[in-house]
RNA sequence: GGGCGUUUAGCUCAGUUGGUUUAGAGCAUCUGCUUUACACGCAGAGGGUCGGGGGUUCAAGUCCCUCAACGCCCACCA
């Protein structure tokens, strides 16, 4: 073995064996335990907030396993309607071909193509992290199986009344020519213009109406201008017809609340089809919205002479107008938040369109009662609240896109045979199959009723909604599904939240009655150094693949763990990954050193044999079983914690301590060996394993790769990754007692190597050391394990007694119960004794003044628990004990 | 304009229900060390009074109020 551990070498090895036995398939008949990935865009590739994500769930994938639990991490991804289809149009567009050049049915084959092609280069990242999914279950959400749960939710919702189809004001995005939800418009903080505008009184051409706007443009498809019924400025012109500026069609002044007099002007014109409020304004006054605008964002002919200009181009040229005439009363610099597509960038267009919609407000109260009652629960839990503000609004849900490559709307229509077109009330069809929608069209009109498939898609959430039932197979009634449903924990970021976690929660409680899991777990979002987000466009992301070569998946991971504190965002560099990297290389070492003693020494540990430091470290593993298996266990979920344990552990305690000082005992010769020593060895090497093997389960979750090449160097031949996770409270844990001496001798190791290091006397050379007991019940449990303490530390005569005397030229130490002298004749130095015990004594009087201090205050003694102030008590006494001692050693020195 | 989060050693962060440390860890710094697993190592050391202010309490980093800075999310571009 090499004094490098090189994760190259083996992490491939191990992945293809566990895939090879089946190992990520769920077994056994435990209780199910089952996650759903968060299945990415099949466009993308693994970035660090997905190496975290999914970090997580293997972690906890992997935890379940060795618990026993029939677990499934179920892999997928996504067909990411506009990625996708934005990616193979780019790829065409550098043929020189266009979609529309193709048509649908060539287009969709070539995204099929696409990603039949490119799709798995996530899925094979994953691996490379060494996510435990069961791969023989991926599924891809246009998959035929999810096509199907698709259709047969769009049916039910539709039966139920819950889909409609209607003219709505909606999102438009003129660069992708698409609808979009109101979750998909990303408001930006743009630099724009206020600007006021004179609109001429139809009767009176020289007196005006002034309102104000940023968006000039939209005035051709103004119905009216707003006034607030209360401001006295405008009352008397409330019923007047206005002209809008360049048009020969008036509009009237109406009263209205949404106009503010404290904004702008005033008085606001009314352009329904173009701006959500004035939508809702028309609707109140049954205003006839006009569309002055293409699907392009060209003006149309409401327009006159702008017609066919793009919508910037025409505000510049109405505006420039405008001032020419005389009609431009004002400009304002101002931010504004303008509306722009989350896939696109383009600026969104409020647009008057038919589309499909999902009422959500019966889909949505059962979904808010789910958390409110607990029955799903949020980790971190206030987002529980940005769940329930975005859910309790009710607002309706636009589920058609105008792109080819999605879900088609399972709705036919039913056209005229004539010339086969589909009109604003054509008629139309809600079924499952092609098939299906001809039998029900023509049982309602008749026999030689025409179909046309609905062309729009929909919305890819649609289909990630149904996710955690779709993917086991509903609505056929598998039996994964009734396995697997309801899943448990679900691990996200939060910026899903609405598009997705809320959306399959109300689906799962829509089509399975149930919730789809218990605990939805919100991991903090992955920022660089300097607390900004990672982008492409900032160039500033740390690629986890390329990590992964540097230091090892294992590293990528546990680094990764061990900064994931409750829902925090972490700031990352690749220097942070060294501590992964260093943490395994000090496992391999120690194993390493100890395996070729192993061999042909284990044997059953004899509880009569163990020392104490054996009895200590049993004792402390025990400790760290319990506290992993609390922390990772669900809805606790503190995988920081839970790796700070293992790390503490596996360092300081089983390596640093227990290691060194069972070091000589396990490295004795076999050969010339008398039988006692042999004994001793064989005890010593036995316990080292035994506490590994359980420490290496304790670490699989995080490490899987090293831990399961340990655990074959240590000859087991079943995998670690289907072994089983070790259980607190084992008989033969160690003892508590032990446990408890062992830390006083290290606590006197620690005060001698802190004098030893004051005088930076090298580790070679020899002191003795005299320890010295306040009790002689002290002086009987630690004498017989003096030898704990020779070795750690480099020591001469050791006496152990009672009350000693203080040597002459010994620097004098510190630890409850006592103290030690360490003669130092000839090391001595007066001059730096006294320095480093004045300082010592000061520390211990000033300690010792605070707790008189407190414990003269009688309030305290009256209110606080009796077992606080006796705690203060004892602390004072051990103190004052310090100080006395200290100042004893002070006069000593003269 | 609302809502939320963060602010603890030079840096990155822990610190559960207020009282066991005299506020911890890793990195960095300083001093030693070829101690027969590991320099991706070993042993020491220095360094914070917990963003500011006020309050509750016998007792506050830990609860309340307030201010500030930074960040995130939401909000109809009159």
């Amino acid at each position: 073995m090499d004094s490098r551990y090189s994760p190259q070498d083996i992490e491939e090895k191990w992945y293809r064996t566990w895939q090879d036995a089946g190992a990520f398939k769920p077994q056994g008949q435990g209780k199910p335990f089952t996650i759903v990935i968060p299945p990415p865009n099949v466009t993308g590739a693994l970035h660090m907030g997905h190496a975290l994500n999914n970090t997580l769930q293997d972690v906890l994938t992997r935890f379940k396993r060795l618990q026993g639990h029939r677990t499934l991490w179920q892999p997928g991804t996504d067909h990411a309607g506009i990625a996708t289809q934005s990616v193979v149009e780019k790829q065409l567009a550098k043929e020189g071909v266009k979609r529309q050049d193709l048509g649908r049915g060539k287009f969709v084959e070539k995204v099929w193509e696409w990603k039949n092609e490119y799709g798995d280069r996530i899925v094979n990242q994953l691996m490379r992290l060494g996510s435990s999914c069961d791969w023989s279950r991926l599924r891809f959400t246009m998959d035929e199986g999810l096509s199907k749960a698709v259709r047969e939710v769009f049916v039910r919702l539709y039966e139920d009344g819950l889909i409609y189809r209607g003219t709505r004001l909606i999102n438009w995005c003129p660069k992708l020519q698409t609808a979009l939800a109101d979750e998909e418009v990303e408001n930006k903080e743009t630099k724009g213009h206020f600007w006021s505008i004179k609109y001429p009184l139809a009767d009176d051409p020289a007196s005006f109406i002034t309102v104000s706007t940023t968006r000039p443009e939209t005035m051709f498809g103004d119905v009216a201008v707003a006034v607030n019924a209360e401001d006295g400025r405008y009352k008397h012109l409330i019923g007047k017809q206005v002209r809008i500026p360049g048009l020969d069609r008036t509009i009237p002044v109406i009263a209205d609340e949404h106009a503010d007099p404290t904004k702008g002007t005033g008085a606001v014109k009314i352009t329904p089809a173009h701006d959500f409020n004035d939508y809702e304004v028309g609707k109140r006054h049954d205003l006839k919205p006009i569309i002055a605008m293409n699907l392009d964002a060209t003006l149309n002919h409401q327009a006159g002479k702008y017609q066919g200009m793009n919508r910037f181009d025409a505000r510049k040229a109405v505006v420039a107008d405008l001032e020419a005439a005389g009609l431009l009363a004002a400009v304002e610099d101002r931010v504004i938040p303008i509306p722009t597509c989350y896939r696109s960038g383009d600026v969104v267009e409020p647009y008057l369109l038919d589309q499909w919609f999902v009422e959500m407000k019966p889909l949505a109260v059962p979904a808010l009662d789910a958390v409110e009652q607990g029955r799903t629960r949020f980790v971190p839990g206030r987002y529980a609240k940005t769940y329930r503000d975005w859910l309790e609004p009710f607002k309706d849900w636009c589920i058609s896109r105008q792109l080819w490559w999605g879900h088609q709307i399972p709705a036919w229509y039913v056209v005229s045979e004539t010339d086969g077109k589909r009109r604003q009330d054509t008629p139309f069809v809600v079924a499952r199959t092609a098939e299906e929608a001809r039998i029900a069209a023509v049982g309602k009109y008749g026999a030689n009723a025409a179909l046309v498939q609905e062309e729009d898609v929909l919305d890819t959430w649609f289909s990630s909604a149904l996710w955690p039932f779709s993917t086991l197979g509903w609505p056929d009634k598998t039996p994964e599904l009734a396995t697997h449903y309801p899943t448990d924990v679900l691990v996200t970021d939060r910026g899903i939240i609405y598009f997705w976690v809320a959306r399959m929660i109300f689906s799962g409680l829509k089509f399975l009655g149930k919730e789809p899991f218990h605990t939805v777990y919100i991991h903090g979002t992955i920022l660089d150094e300097k607390g900004q987000r990672m982008s492409k466009s900032k160039g500033n992301g740390i690629d986890p693949i390329e990590m992964i070569g540097k230091y090892g998946a294992d590293a990528v991971r546990f680094a990764l763990m061990i900064l994931t504190t409750e829902g925090q965002d972490i700031k990352l560099s690749p220097v942070k990954f060294e501590t992964g990297r260093n943490f395994a290389n000090k496992l391999w070492n120690a194993v390493r050193f100890v395996l070729p003693h192993l061999e042909g020494n284990r044997e059953p540990l004899r509880a009569g044999d163990l020392q104490l430091a054996d009895r200590w470290i049993l004792a402390r593993l025990d400790e760290t079983i319990k506290t992993v298996t609390e922390s990772l266990e669900p809805p606790a979920l503190r995988f920081s914690e839970a790796a700070q344990a293992l790390y503490r552990f596996t360092w300081d305690d089983f390596c640093s301590s227990y290691l060194e000082i069972r070091k000589k005992v396990i490295t004795t010769d076999a050969a010339g060996a008398s039988p006692e020593a042999l004994a001793a060895k064989r005890q010593a090497v036995s316990v080292f394993a035994t506490v590994l093997e359980k420490l290496i389960t304790l670490l699989h979750p995080f490490m899987p790769f090293i831990t399961e090449e340990i655990r074959q160097a240590l000859g087991k031949p079943e995998l670690l990754i289907t072994s089983r996770w070790p259980e607190a409270g084992d008989p033969g844990a160690g003892d508590a007692e032990a446990a408890a001496t062992m830390e006083l001798l290290l606590k006197i190791v620690d005060s001698v190597r802190s004098i030893r290091g004051d005088y930076t006397i090298p580790a070679s050379q020899a002191t003795d050391l005299i320890i010295s007991c306040d009790t002689a019940a002290l002086q009987a449990r630690l004498k017989p394990h003096a030898d704990v303490i020779s070795s750690l530390e480099k020591v001469g005569v050791l006496k152990v007694e009672l009350n000693a005397k203080k040597p002459a030229f010994s620097a004098p130490g510190l630890f409850p119960g006592g103290h030690i002298y360490l003669p130092l004749e000839g090391i001595l130095d007066p001059v730096q004794e006294k320095a480093r015990l004045t300082k010592e004594l000061g520390k211990a009087e000033s300690f010792a003044a605070a707790q008189e201090k407190k414990l003269s205050n009688e309030s305290f003694v009256k209110s606080a628990p009796a077992e606080v102030v006796e705690g203060e008590r004892t602390k004072l006494r051990s103190q004052k004990d310090r100080v006395e001692k200290l100042k004893a050693a002070l006069a000593d020195l003269g």
